[in-house]
DNA sequence: GTACATTTCAAACAGTTGTTTAAATTGACT
DNA sequence: AGTCAATTTAAACAACTGTTTGAAATGTAC
């Protein structure tokens, strides 16, 4: 039955639509309770407030991506020969996408409650995201800055973090782009068709040569 | 005399301050009357509303930025030959940096608010933009397509989104990323410095050869 | 100085927010 | 049946939001 699964996972399902949709601190407490069709101190009860809800819509996902990334990028360190960018990058792709098999449309609202923890809220998602998760970061900052041995590690630096911002913004404004580009060229793009077209554009501008001056 | 100035300038430098540094939406109008020392109901009175205050703080840059770039842009498309995508780009620097000639930091503030503009707001903002300022737009990406005769028109536009991302995000988050800069490498980084960054990063990416498959 | 328009001000408005409370209901086990 | 804990509920809480009001203050012109 539809309608007799648990009260947490109503509001969980409820507030990861409204949270993608529209952002953390725009969403109401009312606004999920009422979607959910649960009562409104439940929220409350089962996750002690909205900042914990937050944390708790990120980390069903968080809890399934992070370890897989953790292994790939494990793999990809313990191999000899320095890694191609974009295979290091092309990393991300399936786990990502396996995130459907967690929930309908799981890859997408997950890249948009990722860019909406960076642009929405400053403080507690990223120190969240960092105290559970940092150590699996660094294995990728690692495996970028093997794979362009050219760079000083603060160029990489300001690249990732360049990227970090395309695809933020990106997903953020998914459901805009898609729209556009349906209008305006008749294309219909998944959030697969974005996330292959991101490679090469990310790719080459890591790697992109130093300027001279 | 500094506090001699007239309300609305008060009221505006306060408000791009704390818009740029918290958002338009979580920064209250009592916030910037605060910092303004002006009265609460000031802010009505002289702009209306919250919302035309936002679109007042934007457009004391907007209105001398813009006009610069329709100029260059007119300029490039003049020219026979079409451009490299780096002189193309190379284009916003100048005209960027010479914001802060109408307040102190002001090419930071101003791009930090675009950023919040694009995170931030959905609606308003963006029907503002394009009403005032879309043909400018039109001929930047004109410039970018003849500079890139290779890419058909539909990845071009996903990846001139995928370069606003990256500066929307960057200068969002401006700040942090200055700090984390200099504690990590040592390094001073001024606004000028990160859109010199930017360059050939968006360059390298917008005119990355198309994927085979 | 009188008249008039502009601007400032304190106060209140109606609406929303996240959170708490205490009573009512449900469930499980003896 | 009865007991006890887990959960749900409606109501209220205090704090905050943008906006409006009408009187007070200020500035300007005659």
């Amino acid at each position: 039955m539809t309608s007799k699964q648990n009260t947490q996972q109503k509001i969980l399902d409820a507030a990861e639509r409204l949270f993608a949709d529209t952002g953390f601190s725009a969403t109401s407490l009312r606004q999920i309770t009422g979607m959910a069709e649960v009562n409104l101190a439940s929220v409350n009860y089962h996750f002690g407030s909205k900042k914990e809800l937050i944390q708790a819509v990120l980390q069903r996902y968080l809890a399934v991506l992070m370890p897989r990334l953790d292994q790939e990028f494990s793999l990809l360190l313990s191999s000899q020969k320095p890694n191609d960018l974009s295979q290091v990058l092309s990393v991300f792709v399936e786990p990502l996408l396996e995130l459907n098999k967690i929930q309908n449309r799981g890859t997408t609202l997950f890249l948009q409650l990722l860019g909406r923890g960076y642009t929405d809220v400053q403080g507690h998602l990223r120190w969240f995201f960092n105290h559970h998760y940092g150590r699996t970061l660094d294995k990728f900052v690692l495996l970028v800055q093997q794979s362009c041995p050219a760079l000083p590690a603060s160029e990489i630096f300001w690249r990732l973090h360049f990227s970090l911002g395309t695809i933020v913004f990106t997903m953020a404004s998914n459901e805009a782009l898609k729209d556009i580009a349906a209008a305006d060229f008749n294309e219909v793009v998944e959030i697969d068709g974005v996330i292959k077209r991101l490679i090469p554009y990310l790719a080459a501008g890591i790697a992109a040569p130093l300027q001279s001056d």
